[in-house]
RNA sequence: GAGGGUGUAGCUCAGUCGGUAGAGCAACGGACUUUUAAUCCGUGGGUCCCGGGUUCAAGUCCCGGCACCCUCACCA
């Protein structure tokens, strides 16, 4: 908590929700319990007690299971021999302990029927007032649903045939002061959901389920890169010049040095520079930072994978790229299909391959050679191609009107060299840029080049690109470091730039980039909410 | 930045032609030892996003603002 946090007081500014809560957190006190709880060892996990009984039915709604985790602490839990001959309510199960947020109370006279929820799933807990004793019953009186508890007792069936704990004891955990939402249609206010994320993974259904599958990928890509000896590295976050990218970046100061400086919106120079000291494989996994809007596919800072390899080329980096996908496709389930509103994204490789100016020509229907013709086609679009280099009005043109037909997954490959200031040219052919661009359902997800590596080439490029800049981007300046790097000698190198959120929301099928940021950039909240 | 939509109880939502602010869940009190959105009886709970205006009277109509969602632009 800090000093800017609202305060509130217990007799002042709390609706009577909380007030009754604080009323409960009083009487536990009272009691010599403490509300906020401490170690508690030994616990299974909800979704081991059910994978154990067969019943890992609870991540159902995606027809795919998770992985269960076992904790490090976990205790043996046999329960074939007890299953095979137990009926319902009668044998004694097996002894469990487990712990989780209270999501549903039925009270029934002296009885309390409680469900727990783990980050592996829910079960009901029996709380009988003979069974727990009057201590444990009266504890139990003050529960209230978000509170988090612990139990022992035994596993069995009720005479409904649900997969229960009978309560021995309970373990007071944690109180929540806080009402929660609806206890069936959860949190449904989108604001709501991304100001208060902590509710919305509590409480409703598959978002819990697909920020772990955001872990399984990122881990999934960590792993490829490993095994293919790429070493991973953190360049710096804070740049006096923001390069390798067209964007405009957030502008900071550091004090002491009295530095005006720039939040990264690429890792690709400082990339580059550790080619030339000779680490050939290397790759950041990291947040960049872009000063522009903000939209269902756009956040200000997102995160991005880069990865360069020497003596590689850019179609190095499209087999990188396809089993990077495939593979962190198999970490989150086996289906190489994933659903994407009404259709389905099929990610069997290979993909597709498209050159640039095929895909102009099949989704134009104009000869991308014919620079009157597009130059026209422009027009008619509203682009406004006057006084544009004709390869500019082709890149817009392709921008505005076949990146969205481009459902994929298609390998963009062959680009207009003049708007590729970083790539490096075919041999023989020097208005082509060995560049590729991965489109899935019309976003771009993975750009890769062969990397320019001819240090006057990109000094060159480098200042036709700046003479081209609007006045609110003079901010790009010429990176003199980067060149003198280049002009050590960097080797022949392929480099491959991935979006990663991007990637999750096709690999989850979540239609927003907000759907796969924990904590999306909203304005403030409003005073006095 | 432009256009469209939304904003009512803790949550999910109704609210007719401008005429006393509603429901379900949640909360509070009570009954119930195998419930499953438990059920039943009872009670409390509102800055109708904010600020103006019209009107005898505004959740409702008008103007301005704020936040979020969607589309477009910048961008990946």
């Amino acid at each position: 908590m800090t000093a800017s946090e609202p305060s509130r007081t217990p007799l002042e500014g709390e609706g009577f929700h909380e007030a009754a809560r604080r009323d409960k957190l009083r009487r536990l006190v009272e009691r010599g319990i403490d509300p906020w709880g401490g170690r508690f060892d030994d616990r299974h996990w909800i979704g081991d007690i059910r994978a154990r009984c067969g019943e890992v039915r609870l991540q159902l709604e995606s027809g795919q299971s998770l992985e269960v985790p076992r904790p490090a602490d976990d205790q043996p839990l046999d329960v074939r021999q007890w299953k095979s001959q137990q009926g319902p309510g009668e044998l004694a199960g097996p002894k469990v302990r487990a712990a989780g947020r209270i999501v549903l109370l039925r009270d029934k006279g002296k009885l309390k029927f409680i469900d727990i929820q783990d980050r592996t799933g829910r079960i009901q807990l029996f709380v009988g007032k003979n069974q727990v004793g009057d201590a444990d019953f009266e504890l139990a009186d003050l529960f209230d649903l978000g509170d988090i508890v612990g139990v022992d007792g035994e596993l069995r069936y009720t005479n409904t045939g649900e997969l229960t704990i009978f309560a021995d004891k309970l373990h007071f955990l944690c109180k929540s002061l806080e009402p929660p939402p609806d206890k069936h249609k959860g949190l449904l206010d989108p604001e709501m959901r991304q100001r208060m994320r902590y509710v919305d993974l509590t409480y409703n259904e598959g978002v819990l389920e697909r920020f772990v599958k955001r872990t399984k990928i990122v881990q999934s890509i960590r792993a490829t890169l490993a095994a293919d000896q790429y070493y991973e590295i953190e360049g710096p976050t804070l740049h006096g010049i923001a390069g390798g990218a067209a964007a405009r970046p957030f502008t900071t100061h550091h004090n002491a040095l009295g530095l005006d400086l720039f939040l990264r919106i690429a890792l690709e120079l400082h990339l580059k520079r550790l080619l030339v000291g000779g680490m050939e494989r290397v790759y950041e996994l990291g947040r960049v930072y872009r000063n522009e809007g903000i939209s269902p596919r756009h956040n200000p800072e997102f995160t991005m994978l880069e990865a360069y390899q020497a003596f590689g080329n850019y179609e190095t980096m499209m087999d990188l790229t396809e089993r990077l996908i495939v593979n962190a496709l198999a970490a989150i389930g086996d289906s190489r299909r994933v659903a994407w509103g009404q259709s389905e994204i099929d990610f069997t490789p290979p993909f597709a391959r498209l050159t640039y100016d095929q895909a102009f020509r099949e989704h134009t229907g104009v000869d991308p050679a014919d620079a009157e013709r597009v130059r026209a086609l422009a027009e008619r679009l509203g682009l406004e191609p006057a006084g544009k280099h004709p390869d500019v009005v082709k890149s817009e043109v392709f921008e505005h009107e076949v990146e969205d037909r481009l459902t994929g997954p298609v390998f963009v490959i062959d680009y207009p060299a003049s708007i590729c200031p970083l790539t490096k040219r075919k041999t023989g052919q020097e208005q082509i840029a060995e560049r590729f661009e991965l489109f899935i359902e019309g976003m771009e997800i993975a750009n890769a080049y062969t990397e320019l590596n001819d240090p006057d080439l990109q000094e060159q490029l480098f200042q036709t690109q700046l003479a081209g800049m609007p006045e609110e981007d003079s901010m790009a300046r010429m990176d003199h470091d980067f060149l003198r790097a280049l002009r050590h000698g960097m080797p022949p190198a392929g480099g491959l730039g991935v979006g990663i959120d991007r990637l999750v929301m096709l690999l989850t099928g979540s239609p927003s980039i907000r759907d796969v940021i924990l904590f999306p950039l909203l304005r403030p909240e409003a005073e006095g909410a």
